[in-house]
DNA sequence: TTAACGCGGAGTGATACAGTCCGCGTTATG
DNA sequence: CATAACGCGGACTGTATCACTCCGCGTTAA
């Protein structure tokens, strides 16, 4: 298993489609098809995001989410921290003090300060966070923006302005492609 | 749970025993005992450190693990992949794909090259690896080395020869604090 | 009133991790 | 030459996490 999980790949997809202030207030069932993956799975991720400040939730029908910040603001690390948590790299099980010379009396020498190897891990947690902070939203947004054609964003939005509108009316009547 | 899991704990601190070459050639009993985990459990690990060319094995009675080269030459990260076997950081799904306005039928320009989230987590990953691969056996064992007192090499020798002399000795004997 | 929304809690199946047990071939020692 | 400890590999167990689902609550526009 990965230490990044499919939660935060899910999570950033779906942010994408909020970049673009144009897309209005999409619902996480309306992201989720969008991206083709579960919404129901997509509906536990995004109100981690609404607790850390990433995205504003709109309650009620017409309700959704919208970006809370500019895309510009908002790091790959945050929403990794959003999402799972600052889960740790490595978790020290502090081995050191159970040497067998120290017959279960561990000298202050032995367990004072971090661990070495401890320490080693926490300056790789330290660098792989580090190339994330660096990363945000809007840089990832405009790396997926220069393979695009300019009428894939146009696309999205129809499709998105289509369902949003759909909500109340096409449920009632005939869905777009008939019976 | 870690990315870097409680095996690579464990083979590094019991590496660190390996490093002094007046440790002899200790098994991975006697290395787990000294270290105070389970012997059955560190039994899995030394066998990957040994193909990966980081030990020596012995075999047979009276054998048991060296270094297979300086402790200055030998790296975390070498260590973790001969551990856990280049567990990467994130495992792409490639949900770009999945967009609906593609109709499952996704253009060429949407799958080629690397997923932009994708990139972004390998050069996490990197940056990673790049860290580790800065420290060594003999970096960490410097450390180590300068918060214990000079007689703790001495005792670990003592603990590590006994026993080695007791392999064929003292289990037909008593054990050394009697009955 | 209805229907869709956000949200939280509980539950499920698959996988990985920590750890154990057993058996094989090898090798110094008594 | 038998023994005992060694390295090594395979099969196994229990637990925790992950991906994912289901249900019910309060909220809100049509």
């Amino acid at each position: 298993m990965a230490h990044i999980t499919a939660r935060v790949e899910y999570g950033i997809h779906c942010l994408l489609w909020l970049v673009d202030p144009a897309s209005g207030q999409p619902s996480s069932r309306d992201l989720a098809e969008l991206q083709g993956i579960s919404p129901s799975f997509l509906a536990k991720i995004f109100p981690r995001l609404e607790k850390a400040g990433i995205v504003q939730a709109a309650d009620g029908i017409r309700g959704g989410y919208r970006l809370a910040k500019p895309p510009s603001e908002i790091t790959v690390l945050e929403i990794v921290d959003a999402i799972e948590g600052h889960k740790p790299l490595f978790e020290c099980q502090e081995i050191r003090g159970r040497c067998a010379v120290f017959d279960n009396e561990p000298p202050d020498w032995a367990t004072t300060g971090v661990c070495g190897i401890h320490a080693v891990m926490l300056r790789a947690e330290k660098a792989m966070r580090e190339s994330l902070a660096q990363e945000t939203l809007a840089s990832i947004a405009a790396v997926v923006e220069r393979k695009a054609p300019n009428s894939f964003p146009v696309e999205v939005q129809g499709w998105l302005v289509e369902r949003v509108n759909g909500r109340t009316s096409s449920r009632s009547r005939k869905l777009p492609n008939g019976p």
